[in-house]
This record gives C-alpha cells, sequence and structure tokens, in this order.
DNA sequence: CTTTAGCACTCTCATTGCCGGAGTGCTAAC
DNA sequence: GTTAGCACTCCGGCAATGAGAGTGCTAAAG
C-alpha cells in the first residue's frame, strides 16, 4: 500500500505525525488544512484521512475526536517523510566536550550518554557488547584475598573489565608476577576468544609439563575466561522520559519502563539489532520484540573500535518522539564514541 | 514537650502514626478510638489530638480531615513509640544468599541492595566512600593505550578500582613490569593514603638518583595518586518508589527524586551521616540537609570493612514509611555487607 | 476536673446534568 | 474531484448537589 499514495496524501500524513509529535494530542481536519495554507478544505483533508485510517496509518481515539498516528503511520513517516534536521553547532560542541575529556572510558562513555539524553529529553542508553570480540591490550593478574585473583583486562580502546577466579590455591608473589607477565604477552593484539582458544591448544601442546609457571598461567587463564562476560549497560536520563506526557501521566507505564531499565538483559535484547548494523536503527511500538514494551520506540545506533562494532548507544522513550531531531542527536553521538575509541 | 506528654497521649499518637503509615490517609478520632478497643470515646480522641496538633505532632490537611503526623510526630515515634518487627526467617535467607555468591564485590553489592529494595518497596542505595582509607591488598600498573597506563587497585574486602594515567611516556613491557611489582610491594597493607605519603617520602629521600625503575615508580605512583578518588554510588530499585502513593502521584516530586538519583554528589550527602555512626540512622523530611529532597526520609547504616566505615546501605522513600519493619532490613543488610567484606 | 454525648458546622469528593467546542461523516451542490 | 453545509458524537469543564467523614464546642454526666 505504501506506494499506492500520491504525493499529496503523503504530505496529508506528514504533517499530522509532526503536528501530533510536537502537540501529543490528536489532530483534525482544520489544524491540517491550515497547516497546508488552505489549499484544501478541511473537507477535503478529511477524506484523506479516512483514506489514511483506511490504510492502517492512522487511528481514531473516538469518534469526533482527530486522528492520531498509528505505529505503521511513524514508520512510513520515517522511512519516507522525514526530513532530518541539523544539529546545532552548540549541540554537536557539547557532545564533543563530553567525550573529549580525560578520564576512564567509561565514565566519559556516561558523560556522553547523560548529555544525549539531556539534549533529546528522552532517557539514554549504552551497551557495551560482550568483550569476547575485542582485542586485549594488556592483561594482569592481582592477588584479591585468599585464594581469590582478579584477572584485569584492558581493551583496545579502553575499556577495563575485571573477573574474580576463586578458590585458586595460593602463590608467591614472585610468581604471581611471573604468571601474570606470561599471561599478557600471550594476550596482547589478541581477541578474547582468540586468547582462549590459544590457551586451551597451548594446554594440550605442553601440558604443566616442564615450565610450572607456563602451566599455572594456562589453567589459571582457561578457568578465568571459562564463562563468558555479559557485557555492560549503562543508563542515564531517567528523569528526562517524564517530560514525556506519555510517560508522566500514565505510572503504570512508566513502572513497566523502569523495571525494564532494571533487567540488563531486557535492555540488551532492546539494543541488539543496531549493535550489528552500521546504520541507525528505528523500531517503534511493536517491532522491538521486547514483549514487556510494547509501546517504546528505540532509536539507535551501533559504534565500533577499529573495524568491529563493540557496542550501541540510543534513545529510549514513546513512540511519539521527535524522530527529524532525535535520529541526527543519536548518529552524531554515535560517530562520537566511535572516534573516541579510535585513537585509544 | 516530648516528655511532657503522658502515656495515654503517647498511645494515640502511636496508633495515629501507624494507621496512617498503613494506609496513605489523614486518619480520625474514631477510627483511633475503635482500634483503641473503645476505651476512650471519639471525643475524648479529639481532645488529645488537638493537645498533639498543638504540641506540632499531627496536622490537618484541611479542616474537617483527620490528622496527619508531621516530621516531628514522625520523629517522636521513630525514637519513643516504635517497635520494632523481626525479620522473617525467609527474607533473612533470601538477603543471604544474595551477598553469598561468588561474584565479584559489586555485583554482590548491587545484589543485596536490590533484594532490599524490593522487600521494602523503596529505592536502595548504597555508597561505597572513597577508598582513600581503605586498606591495599594489591596494586598493577597495565598499559593502557599510547602514553596512557591504567593502575588498578584492588583493596581488603575485594573492591576494585582502577585510574587512569595520562601522558606517561611510553615503557617497554618489562620496564612496567618492574615498576609494577615494585608499587605493589610498597602498597600491600597500607591505607591509599598511606602510599601515597610513603610515595612522597621515598620520593624526596632517594629522589630518581640511581635507581630508575623506583624513581619511575615513585612518580607514577605519585601522580596516579594526586587526585582523590570520589567513591561510588549505586541504586537499585528506582522502580519500587512507584509503590509509594505519594511518589506516583505526584510528578513533580518523582522528576525531583530521580534527579536526585543521577547527581552522585547528592546521594552522597544524604548517606555520609550514617557513614560515620555505627548505629543506624534515620532521617525524616526536613532533617536531611540536602536542600533537593525537603520531603523524604533516609533509613541507613553504615557497613565496615575491619574496623574502619568503609559505605553506607539505605532507603530512600517518602516521610510514611513503615520504619518498624524497614529499619530492621536496613541494619540487617548493612550487616551482611560488613561480613560480606569480612572474609575476603 | 475529666469524659462524653450531642450537635452544628466545614470541607471533600463523587455524581449528575448541562453546555460549548472540536471534530467527524455524509450529502448535495459546484 | 472538491467543498460547503449540516447533523451528529463525544469529550471536557463547570456548577449544583448531597453524602460522608471529621471537626470543635457546649453542656451534662461521672
Amino acid at each position: 500500500m505504501a506506494s499506492g499514495m500520491d504525493e499529496r496524501t503523503t504530505r496529508v500524513l506528514r504533517h499530522i505525525v509532526e503536528d501530533y509529535i510536537a502537540t501529543a494530542e490528536p489532530v483534525g481536519s482544520r489544524t491540517i488544512s491550515k497547516k497546508m495554507g488552505q489549499a484544501l478544505s478541511p473537507a477535503t483533508i478529511r477524506n484523506i484521512m479516512a483514506d489514511l485510517e483506511e490504510a492502517g496509518y492512522l487511528a481514531q481515539p473516538h469518534t469526533s475526536a482527530g486522528r492520531v498516528p498509528t505505529g505503521a503511520g511513524f514508520r512510513y513517516y520515517i522511512d519516507h517523510l522525514l526530513s532530518r534536521q541539523t544539529l546545532a553547532r552548540d549541540e554537536m560542541d557539547q557532545l564533543h566536550r563530553a567525550g573529549e575529556g580525560n578520564g576512564p572510558a567509561d565514565e566519559l562513555v556516561r558523560q556522553v550518554s547523560r548529555l544525549l539524553s539531556n539534549l533529546a529529553h528522552q532517557a539514554s542508553v549504552v551497551v557495551v557488547s560482550s568483550p569476547e570480540q575485542q582485542v586485549l591490550r594488556s592483561v594482569s593478574l592481582m592477588r584479591a584475598g585468599v585464594e581469590r585473583i582478579l584477572l584485569v583486562t584492558v581493551m583496545r580502546g579502553g575499556w577495563v573489565q575485571h573477573r574474580l577466579i576463586e578458590g585458586e590455591p595460593d602463590l608467591t608473589g614472585d610468581e604471581l608476577e611471573k604468571i601474570s607477565a606470561y599471561l599478557n604477552e600471550m594476550a596482547e593484539g589478541r581477541t578474547l576468544l582468540q586468547l582462549r582458544s590459544r590457551i586451551l591448544a597451548e594446554l594440550g601442546k605442553e601440558k604443566a609439563r616442564y615450565d610450572r609457571v607456563m602451566g599455572r598461567a594456562l589453567t589459571m587463564g582457561a578457568r578465568a575466561l571459562a564463562d563468558t562476560a555479559p557485557g555492560e549497560v549503562f543508563i542515564e536520563g531517567r528523569a528526562n522520559i517524564l517530560e514525556q506526557p506519555e510517560f508522566a501521566e500514565d505510572v503504570h507505564r512508566l513502572k513497566r519502563i523502569l523495571r525494564a531499565f532494571e533487567e540488563k538483559s531486557v535492555i540488551f535484547r532492546l539494543l541488539d539489532r543496531a549493535m550489528e548494523s552500521r546504520a541507525i536503527q528505528v523500531s517503534v511500538g511493536l517491532e522491538n520484540t521486547v514483549e514487556e514494551l510494547p509501546d517504546i520506540s528505540v532509536v539507535a545506533s551501533g559504534y565500533r573500535q577499529g573495524v568491529s562494532s563493540v557496542g550501541s548507544i540510543g534513545l529510549i522513550g514513546p513512540v511519539r518522539m521527535d524522530y527529524s531531531r532525535v535520529i541526527p542527536l543519536v548518529e552524531y553521538a554515535a560517530s562520537l564514541l566511535t572516534t573516541m575509541f579510535e585513537d585509544r
């Protein structure tokens, strides 16, 4: 049906969507007629609207209310009608400054995310994918308690991660340092995944035969990397979603979304489509496959470290979002993250 | 005036507070009369209520509504009238299990906090104080990029922290390992604070004179520890505060508190009184000195690592909280955290 | 002197009925 | 195909009303 609409019809649809985005109220034929410079009378608009409703792009909350775009309406708008706003110089600068500063990677990412959230008046989410595919820069083993050893990994791009190895018999400081150094040498430039298989290969080859340090290093490495780390989620600007009347008024919805924010896995599912693709992803309403949140929209884009995608950044909010503004914002933020990780 | 109340008056006050806690509605003289087994007629209760109002413990939303406890009323109730509920076996078990598991310290703390939040139907907050005073178990320097070095510190108790040293000329892997080992040896068993002054002393003494490794180690250590790390804040169960009608109904208040949750420093100020003291701290309404949040209550208790307090855990919610239940919960959670860190 | 019954009074809240306004769909004319 | 006109629908706000809950005061009883 999408192609079966003439230009006039789509123009009407566009105006309806944009008016609705701006006001959050159902929009009537009069309003649109005025907006289009009286070229068409309200009555005509009404006819067109009836067509659009039949095609599934609009809905009426009740007879004698104006029209509201459906999910399909938004979809069509986003795919064919949207004209992106260009970002204000000032906004780009702000984002830049947030990402430029000194400090650990996670802190900078948080700041960018937060600013994005404030600029868009939506909640902002960053997911960092499980670091399995990322290239290591260095690893270190540290004593962390009785029979507890901590494996710290630093990725290219500056991401730091640590995991605990428990129930490991204690070693002297010297031994630990040697083992650590050995592992570190083995790790550099490899991905976690590669490191793991390398360790396993090595372990099979020489066994813990004649080199005690090497043997211990290999078994410990193998243990530490046995289970995959989950990746991380940062959510910033939860308070901003109260700016959106759809959440401020409906406590139930608000609660649902806040609950979802507390489940890492839900957020992961929400953003993982964006992670793969290089282009920005917009999923409105029911399109996202997360059954807990049928009535929200996600605008997200992956960011990369070198050639491999390592995560994504996005906004979560009601379906009625100012996409023309929000899409460029997210895109810019994602590209910023990519450059941030480039020279690290 | 507190002492100038006879037992009958305080009993009335207690019933009013408890009824209000249970219902969130102003409570009238009839209700109280019935609750006290008709020993006193509503009229008598009314007289007593008038006294209590004059004394500042109760207030009327408007003539001909029931009474509502004031901040002072709650304060008096907490200090003199409260009878703690004992925790259900099951709740203690749940908390225990949350804290017992394997995994990094921060993850476990999060889990305990989250469970606490769910049990209390309030938002739960954990602050980990700046690690300055904590005793180190080990430190390690790791390569983290061009001219970037990461200092990772592991505290007794299992807390891990890292800070970036930027603009540091690159070293060979070997050199870095030596420096790292040297620092590690110096660090163990000292607090961060002690380590820092030790480094400065050492730096003055020998200068970077004849031992290049030592010299580099000292200057890098000094640089890394120059600025104090801020400490951390975990907030769990934000969605639970919507269970409380005072937040569910008043978007403005909700927004204020969500905004506050996004400012580490605010949360710090809110909980730092609890950090010092070993006993549980309850601050109702205006008692907390955080001007952004005049109408909320904080129930918090510090937890320790050995003898020194390292943070606190607490609940944040409306003044109308079920203190008799919530206080034991927080206490138990705090003691749990203390034992969790003991054997690490 | 304290307690209580009685009563008049106040205030809220839910219900009802009643416009006015916004918007629609349909029909007939342009 | 477009539009003016019109009857119709539905929502939202407003005022009036009355029930209900609760109070304070007074005067009588204990």
